[in-house]
DNA sequence: TCCATTCTGTTTGGATCCAATAGAGAAAGA
DNA sequence: TCTTTCTCTATTGGATCCAAACAGAATGGA
């Protein structure tokens, strides 16, 4: 039984396909979805309207709705989009210039991710804590009122599988390469940070875009041999 | 009356909200639409929900649905995102390398492209029959099944209220100024398969990215004056 | 034996009814 | 006169009922 909001209703589905508890290309009825739930069929219709829209589930012939499956192909390209669209963000904020309030927002980013970052040890919490650092920073430069569109389009993407960055990172990774990571992270964050600063909207685009892959290439996350 | 299937509601909806038959910012009730358009409430309710996902309607309170009210930066960010998912996908192309395929659509467009834009005068049709041409070339790098998230990405970008630039294009210009630009299109669509044919991604990143705003910056399609 | 047609059951889509609630407006108090 | 609170109404959200469409099975004919 869930709180009988559609919100939550729709969350609620989201999560159980995301997590598999619903299986890639499994078809979904109506009927028994709302008994699952324990609602009436309508605000199933809707959610299941909602997750089509999103991307999540998708028409099999003409009526059925089944759990979209997403190929290697299909989650290589929403990292590519992700990383296009905040590069994109990035550098129309530093076209128009910083503001101070951004400014502020993101150099507290800085300075709470080099504390969590400079620790010697990883722990859980404080890996918890840079993700949410990290979402800030990105938030920051994602969300203004003449960014809308592209906060927008990358929300949308973000409903595809990895649907977080960060619980990728903190589920996957064993603690010292995650620390390896975040560490490379915070680098990109400051290189970001100093770009929009200077203006430099050429680079600031190509830095965010590709540090937005950073947390979700994680196969390319570690640390290459030494090669000589 | 309408056909009473739920996606011509959404389309017609649509259609009224990008053609101002409902104003920007205007909130729309259920139970007037349904009246309007000669159906119950419910297939409203499902319509709103695909709209308000697509982005055209927007929540107002915690209730209330409105028609989006687009800024002005709102339609610049639009034509951003546009060209650089339009880049990224012709990028990929490139490096996946050229299927015959592909390269024979496009090449079937390049040759129809020519034979338009080398015509002494343009008309309605031959405007139309280009506007054709250049969906063909745009979907043929855009639409594949290892693409297919950015194309969905495009495409829901594509509901902003700029909708089809097409109809841009073919409404707002003169036929001397389509010329000019049609000319500037097509000679974009021959760089772009030039370097897609020697995989230079990189290049073809840009150049689509370039071209696939100009049929939307339309204030910016203008030769400008001879400087020399 | 195989194909076509029809019949039936399952599922989606639409209409209507009922309940909950947000928001506006009125009324009362400061 | 302004603010706060209360009430009432308009509108949304959910449940249920009904109709239509599709799929699959079964039966009949060739």
């Amino acid at each position: 039984m869930i709180s009988a909001d559609n919100s939550s209703i729709v969350a609620a589905l989201r999560k159980r396909i995301i997590d598999g508890h619903y299986a890639p290309g499994e078809r979904l009825a109506e009927i028994p979805v709302a008994e699952a739930l324990g609602v009436s069929r309508t605000p199933v219709r809707l959610a299941f309207r909602t997750l089509e829209q999103e991307g999540l589930l998708q028409r099999v012939g003409k009526r059925a709705l089944a759990v979209r499956v997403f190929s290697p192909a299909d989650v290589q390209c929403a990292i590519e989009v992700r990383g296009v669209l905040e590069g994109l963000a990035a550098r129309l904020l530093a076209e128009r210039g910083l503001d101070p309030k951004t400014r502020e927002v993101l150099l507290d980013c800085l300075h709470e991710g080099e504390a969590i970052v400079g620790a010697a040890q990883l722990t859980e919490e404080s890996i918890g804590a840079w993700s949410e650092v990290n979402t800030r920073f990105h938030a920051a430069i994602v969300d203004a009122d003449d960014r809308r569109v592209i906060a927008d389009a990358i929300a949308r993407n973000n409903h595809l599988p990895f649907a977080s960055a960060d619980s990728i990172i903190i589920d996957r990774a064993e603690l010292d390469q995650a620390h390896q990571r975040l560490r490379i992270a915070q680098l990109h964050h400051r290189l970001v940070f100093d770009a929009l600063e200077k203006g430099e909207a050429a680079r600031v685009e190509m830095l965010m875009r590709e540090h937005a892959q950073i947390g979700l290439r994680y196969d390319n996350l570690l640390i290459p041999e030494r090669h000589e």
